[in-house]
DNA sequence: TGCGATTAAATCGCGTACGATTTATTTTAG
DNA sequence: CTAAAATAAATCGTACGCGATTTAATCGCA
């Protein structure tokens, strides 16, 4: 027998969600300077690489549903970062884009994206491949999720 | 030039924040049917592990505060899960406890357990990997986090 | 054409996470 | 011995995530 007793730290679930927990605590100062949370930073890190989406695109990127995305971006908003408009094409669609000041936070959020890279002391290559296995295992469980 | 503009589907942090909302969304009906919620879970299964351990200690081991822990383990009280009594020792510290029913809940949890090992689709071996490398990125993050 | 089915957002309630602060207890220095 | 410092939980407010439901607009098909 190996092992009797599983524990938390036997498990691959909680290793992502701590890592996932360590991150956003590194994170946090750093965007709250720009007046930012990390899931608004992500919205701003999608429009940065093309500009205006409709909710349903930037939930699908994201993984997010519309009873999150709505009132985050509705801050967004507020935060005259972002603007969201009915299309006139299809009135249940509303599409979101960035104001000049969203644009404008791009360069300063690269310092805070330089700090996170920096934290995780892995070399670019390291960096990657352990990206893209947990791309995977995500894909594979949100596949496999009914 | 590799790359001009990077995008979410780029970023490890990403992947990390999905995948560990994947795997939530995963657990969450399992959980349900118990009545539980995955941080509670995890309680538990640090307290199947070792019974009898103080919110701080709790804490560390999840990387949890006593902001989160203490309405989290009031309503596992509630439920009938845990017993929360003060250290007659040193009244500062909060004893946490399983009671039958959060023992007994051990068995009914491996079935979820080995759902979600088995949409995981990973062997063994390359499950064990990935979770070292990823508590190894949390441990660096973590060190390095002000 | 018209009406039920489908789709897209929005709304609501609950349970985390966490920064900031508060309360209660223990430790420590003088 | 005692007042200040340190420690452990608890409390409070804000912002996610998401299940469930609602509202509004469009589609599909008889």
């Amino acid at each position: 027998m190996t092992q009797t007793k599983i524990g938390t730290q036997d498990m691959l679930c909680f290793a992502l969600y701590s890592a996932n927990n360590a991150i956003n605590r590194l994170y946090r100062p750093l965007l709250a300077r720009l007046g930012l949370t990390y899931p608004q930073y992500l919205v701003l890190v999608s429009l940065w690489s093309e500009d205006g989406k409709t909710v349903g695109q930037l939930g699908r990127e994201l993984g997010l549903e519309s009873n999150t995305l709505t009132p985050l971006l509705k801050r967004m908003g507020e935060g005259g970062l972002i603007t969201r408009k009915r299309s006139s094409q299809d009135e249940r669609v509303v599409e979101v884009s960035l104001t000049d000041k969203g644009r404008a936070m791009q360069s300063e959020a690269g310092e805070v994206a330089a700090c996170v890279y920096e934290a995780m002391g892995l070399a670019p290559a390291e960096l990657m491949e352990l990206r893209d296995r947990v791309f995977q295992l995500r894909d594979e469980v949100a596949s496999r999720t009914p």
